[in-house]
DNA sequence: ATTAAAATTGTATTATTGTATCATTGAATA
DNA sequence: TATTCAATGATACAATAATACAATTTTAAT
């Protein structure tokens, strides 16, 4: 069972729900979930995110009526495609725009100037190149 | 779920959802609400008060935009930070580190560039701008 | 191998909780 | 006295949680 590596943050303008379903159809659109792979159960997950499982269940919900995953009762929840691959570069685009979009707007909800936002940008930028290079 | 022991003055100048305010913040300060209390539902403390829940609620949301309390729908509220400055700041900065770190690891995960990013964010932030000075 | 009970998993409905918008009140002021 | 505006109240709404339910799988007895 995949592990999704989801981050809640409930101080967000954003609903639980939403941010769920954004990370994992980011989760598809960066191959990190592949078609065929199992979803945790909404209880599972719930559990995880520390959140009632019925939000979890329409989170999956959603997904589902997106056509992204596949929830049947009794059964569990599977990644159902990866999209089509001409949209998928538009969709991947959509994406970032509105991961950028939110993480914007929770940050300024916080307080923060554009030029700190540009500041902690460069500085966690510079830290991820020297574990990276640590790690080689 | 913390029996907050306030006490409204209704002949006071000081507007009802000030002294909620005040008072809120004063138990934060002197320790006796910490953080992940759970304070009482913007209807109960408003029955026992004897105000409307609205007055309450919109003494949550104040203490919410000074960072001390975290007002969540259908949650509830929390106790965010502890009442010092100091710590509030220390914690708003983690909180925005935290939201910066998700933000990066997402974006590069859908396989954009730092430099995408970078463009974006500004694109964004001018959009920002102009939707703000159209609506004056 | 069969089958029935138990456990697991998602679904549906209702209750709870904070939010948004507009109406009302009452005191300050022209 | 009339007007205006800040504070509060009323009402409808949106997001999440609680509870009971239905479908499927698993387990164990035979």
């Amino acid at each position: 069972m995949a592990n999704l590596n989801l981050h809640i943050d409930f101080r967000s303008e954003t609903p639980i729900t939403t941010q769920i379903v954004e990370q994992i159809q980011n989760r598809v659109l960066s191959g990190e979930l592949k078609p065929g792979d199992q979803l945790p159960t909404v209880r599972q997950l719930a559990t995880d995110l520390r959140v009632n499982f019925n939000t979890v269940a329409r989170a999956y919900r959603i997904l589902d009526s997106m056509g992204l995953i596949s929830t049947q009762q009794g059964r569990g929840t599977y990644i159902w495609s990866a999209g089509q691959a001409e949209n998928r570069e538009r969709e991947r685009r959509q994406a970032f725009e509105q991961l950028t979009r939110h993480y914007l707007r929770d940050a300024l909800a916080l307080g923060f100037s554009m030029d700190q936002i540009r500041a902690l940008l460069e500085t966690q930028i510079e830290q991820l190149n020297h574990t990276q290079t640590a790690e080689d």
